[in-house]
DNA sequence: GCTTGACTGAAATTGAAATTTGGTCAATAG
DNA sequence: CTATTGACCAAATTTCAATTTCAGTCAAGC
C-alpha cells in the first residue's frame, strides 16, 4: 500500500469524482464502475478506500460538513471581529455553504436523502451537535465578556441551529429553497432576532 | 341537490373518512371505492363534493390548517392575555396541533407528500402568508402598546414561523421528528428567543 | 333532481427473463 | 512481497407483456 499521503490524496479524488457523478447521474445511477473509472483507478481500488457504495456518499457528506466546520472554527478563531458578528457570520456561513455545496445537484439530492434516509438522520444529528458545540463555546465567550445574557450555551446554540434549520437543502431541494439572495436575506434577519434575544440591555 | 348544510355535512363526513383512510393506507392505497364504502355513499356522489381524489387529499390538509387558524384567531381573541403570552401560545398551537393532525399517520405522510409535493408546495406558501398575517397582526399591535421594537410586522412574523418550521411534521415524520414534549419544550424555548428579539427595553 | 355503480381507458402491478451492478478475490503488475 | 486490478458472482434492478386496478364518467334508476 502506499504511503498515507498518496492514500489521502486517492481518497479524495474519488469524494471529488463522487461529488460530480452525484451531480451528473444520482446516487442511484452512480456506479462504483463510473467512478472508478472517473478516478483513473480499477473498482477493487475504490473498496481499499471504502467498504462500501453508502459509504462513499455519506463520506463525501462529512468531508461537506467537515469543511464548513472548519470554516466556522476560523471564523471563531479570527481575532479583531466582534463575539456577536462571529456569531452572525457563522450561523450565515453554515446556511449559504450548504446551500452552495449542494446547489450543482438540483434535483438528485431528492435520490440520496430517499436511498441513505435512515443513516443520514443519525448523521445530521451528530452533524448538530458539533455545530452547537462550536457555536455554544463562542456563545459562553460573550457571557464571559458580559454582552450575552445568561443562558444555557448549548442549548441556545442548538436553538440558532434548529431555527435556521428549514433555510438548509434538506427537505427541500435548493431550487424549492428559493434565491440564494433570499436565503441571505432571511438568515441574516433570523440572526439579528436571536442575536438580539440573548443580547444583554 | 340537498339543501346546503346537508352538502356540508356529506363533504366533512368524506374528509373524515379521508383522515381515517390516510392513516390506514397512506394515499396511493387509499382509493375513492374506499372512501365511498366507509362514508355510505356512491362512488359517483363523492365527484358531487370534488373534482379529483388530489383535491380530495388537498382540502383534507386544507381542513386541518383552518381548524389551526381558528384556534390562532381565539387566541388573538381572548381578553385579559398579555399579548407576549398570546404570541408564544399561538407559536406553540401552531406546531403542536400540526404534530397532533398527523400523529395518527406514523409513516405515511411520506407517501402523501411524494404524491402532492408541487401542489402542496404552493399551497405551503398561501398558509404560511395566512399565518404570517394572523401574528403579524399581534406585533403591530404589540408596537403600540410600545412593548416591542419598531421592526416590519409580517417579516418578524414569517422570521417567527420560518424558525418553528423545522419542527413541523413535514419532511421528518413524528416520528424521525422526537417526543411531544421535547417538540413543546423546543418550540417554547424558540419562542421565548424570539420574542426576547423584539421586546422593548 | 339527486344518487349511483357498471363501465372505460389509462395507469399500475405482476411475474419471468434479461441486464446491470455492488462487492469479492485470484491473478497480475511492479 | 505488496498494491492493484478486472473477471466473476449473487443479488438487485430493469424490461416487457399480460393482467389487474383504479380514477373518473355518465346513462339508468330511485
Amino acid at each position: 500500500m502506499k504511503n498515507g499521503v498518496q492514500r489521502r490524496e486517492v481518497r479524495e479524488a474519488i469524494l471529488d469524482a463522487t461529488d460530480r457523478l452525484l451531480a451528473r447521474y444520482g446516487y442511484k445511477k452512480m456506479t462504483i464502475d463510473d467512478l472508478a473509472a472517473d478516478v483513473g483507478i480499477g473498482k477493487g481500488s475504490i473498496y481499499l478506500h471504502f467498504s462500501s457504495k453508502e459509504e462513499i456518499a455519506l463520506s463525501h457528506i462529512d468531508r461537506i460538513i467537515e469543511r464548513m466546520k472548519r470554516q466556522l472554527n476560523a471564523i471563531a478563531a479570527e481575532k479583531e471581529t466582534s463575539i456577536e458578528e462571529k456569531l452572525r457570520r457563522m450561523i450565515l456561513t453554515r446556511v449559504l455553504f450548504r446551500f452552495d455545496s449542494v446547489q450543482h445537484y438540483t434535483q438528485s439530492l431528492n435520490d440520496l436523502l430517499a436511498a441513505l434516509r435512515a443513516k443520514l438522520l443519525a448523521r445530521r444529528e451528530v452533524y448538530f451537535q458539533e455545530e452547537a458545540g462550536i457555536i455554544g463555546a463562542l456563545i459562553e465567550e460573550g457571557q464571559r465578556q458580559g454582552i450575552f445574557e445568561k443562558v444555557d450555551p448549548t442549548k441556545t446554540a442548538e436553538m440558532f441551529l434548529l431555527a435556521t434549520n428549514s433555510l438548509l437543502p434538506y427537505s427541500l431541494s435548493v431550487k424549492e429553497l428559493g434565491e440564494r439572495s433570499e436565503i441571505e436575506e432571511k438568515t441574516l434577519r433570523l440572526a439579528d432576532l436571536l442575536l438580539r434575544g440573548i443580547k444583554r440591555f
